[in-house]
RNA sequence: GUCCCCUUCGUCUAGUGGCCCAGGACACCGCCCUCUCACGGCGGUAACAGGGGUUCAAAUCCCCUAGGGGACGCCA
């Protein structure tokens, strides 16, 4: 049988980090077995979904790599199917008008709690006339589920998982307005989009029941379920918009790279052995639902960070490139001049090696395409005493007529130290802090050739007697 | 409250009765490399929630307790 999966988050907010992870999942399994992978907005909630919601999904998939095979499906759109359905099961009498008010329903519920008892509904209107019904009432059409037995499911990861049916009710399927719920959507919709394998957040797994007697009731086959463990906060509470359940976009403005936050949404509730770094082709070859965990997982931007500068240090330089270019010119102020743009490409290999994120990668960046005079920190500040100016200046005419090269560079300097009786790092640390402003640098040789004679020249006679050193500005 | 699920280092996990006085990764700490910081290499600290069983043998099977989570809508 072909595998067919789906994503179905509703449309009433960004692509969280926890949808986003089921999708992956969904599109894993589906590409793993050289099956279809579908998208369905579920918008049944006229109230909550928005356009805003369903453009911030499909921006967020698309920038996560994960296609969808045909058309994005509009719940919505198939509410008269939905409602078939419905009046199908009422003319073969499994189900049936209630109603009740949502006064009364919240009554029921209320007194229910109060005595410790479960807050289901009570199947007041399962074998009541309709001739008793109240006429202002416009009635919901309820399942008539079964009352005794159990209903099981079988879960590809939580095993089996039985309920007695006397802990479920008799779900709405029609509101009083006609419109459908999910409950009977989800279903019809999976039935009709031929879906093999549900898979979905755990959150979803006592749904499942109440779904299983919708397919009974139609006699339809059950599609193969999988409820994979919900993503927790660091501090082992539910998600929240505190710790990491931000929208996909706001990892991308963290400066995480699409592969890299795949990567790690891979391992988190999935393993493969000792496995840690899988890029997407190797995923698809090793992923399948035996390898995910049963229990929730928490969130740790270490693990993120760590596994993005993996990536950072894989990327295309190009691509790097663009992608930095606006961190930069935001912290500019100003769009970068083509001298400071090929900088930063020259000098690529040395920064994303020291990088994990965009954004450190842009900060790291700056002394590149900063104007003189550089600002400088304080810390470098503190190491420019007036003795290792003194250094650098002696220095100036030797780096003046240097080969200006990597290895002419070196050898200059050197052996001025040498010279002066000075190991390289007493003469390169200044040299470090006049040049980028910082005690954290790529290799200072690297940095001069890209700099240049002249840009190099300058920055350290900006640290001559009687000039101010520049602080920088935050 | 009722029902369901979960529980191995701080975190993600490997482990499906003997190969485990528990392996890997991130984080942390040392050392090496070294012009700094990273990278890399080497080493270290650190876990089977607790208690009962079953078995020659349990992280692995069973029961109980505790803790955590989820679901109980005319939301999805």
């Amino acid at each position: 049988m072909t595998v067919v999966t789906r994503f179905a988050p509703s449309p009433t907010g960004y692509l969280h980090i926890g949808g986003a992870r089921t999708a992956l999942f969904n599109w894993l399994y589906s590409r793993h077995h050289g099956g279809a992978f579908h998208l369905r907005i579920e918008d049944t909630d006229r109230k909550r979904s928005t356009e805003q919601a369903i453009a911030a999904i499909i921006e967020g998939l698309a920038w996560l790599g994960l296609d969808w095979d045909g058309e994005v499906v509009h719940q919505f759109a198939r509410a008269e199917r939905h409602a078939e359905v419905a009046r199908r099961l009422l003319a073969e009498g499994k189900a049936y008008y209630c109603f009740c008010t949502p006064a009364e329903l919240e009554a029921m519920r209320e007194a229910a709690r109060a005595a410790g008892k479960p807050t289901r509904y009570d199947g007041r209107w399962r074998d009541r006339d309709p001739a008793e019904a109240p006429k202002d009432v416009a009635p919901v059409i309820r399942l008539k589920a079964p009352q005794t037995g159990e209903t099981t499911v079988q879960d590809s990861v939580q095993g089996e998982v039985r309920v007695a049916n006397d802990q479920l009710d008799d779900m709405v399927l029609l509101r009083g307005d006609g419109t459908p719920t999910y409950m009977l959507s989800v279903v019809v919709d999976d039935h009709d989009m031929g879906i093999t394998q549900v898979i979905r957040g755990d959150d979803h797994l006592t749904n499942t029941f109440r779904q299983i007697q919708l397919y009974g009731a139609m006699e339809w086959v059950q599609p193969a379920f999988a409820h994979i463990p919900l993503i927790h906060g660091p501090d082992g509470a539910k998600l929240s918009k505190r710790h990491g359940a931000l929208g996909v976009e706001a990892y991308r403005e963290m400066g995480y790279l699409p592969e890299a936050l795949r990567n790690y949404l891979l391992r988190l509730g999935w393993g493969h052995g000792d496995d840690e770094i899988i890029d997407t082709a190797r995923a698809i070859a090793l992923f399948d639902l035996d390898g995910v965990g049963r229990s929730p997982s928490r969130f740790d931007f270490a693990k993120l960070n760590n596994l993005n500068g993996h990536y950072l240090r894989l990327a295309d330089n190009e691509r790097l490139a663009e992608l930095v270019r606006p961190r930069i010119e935001k912290r500019l102020g100003q769009s970068l001049t083509a001298e400071a743009e090929a900088r930063v490409r020259a000098g690529m290999d040395g920064l994303k090696a020291r990088a994990e994120t965009l954004e450190q990668l842009a900060d790291n960046a700056m002394f590149y395409v900063r104007p003189r005079p550089l600002p400088i920190e304080d810390k470098a500040a503190k190491l420019l005493t007036a003795e290792a100016r003194a250094h650098l200046r002696n220095l100036l005419p030797r780096l003046a007529a240097s080969d200006w090269s990597l290895a002419g560079l070196e050898a200059t300097v050197r052996d001025h130290a040498t010279g002066q009786g000075m190991k390289l790092g007493q003469i390169a640390q200044p040299l470090r802090a006049a040049l980028t402003g910082s005690l954290a640098s790529p290799g200072i040789f690297e940095v001069m050739v890209i700099l240049g004679r002249a840009e190099t020249l300058a920055r350290i006679e900006d640290l001559s007697p009687g000039k101010e050193l520049s602080s920088p500005k935050r």
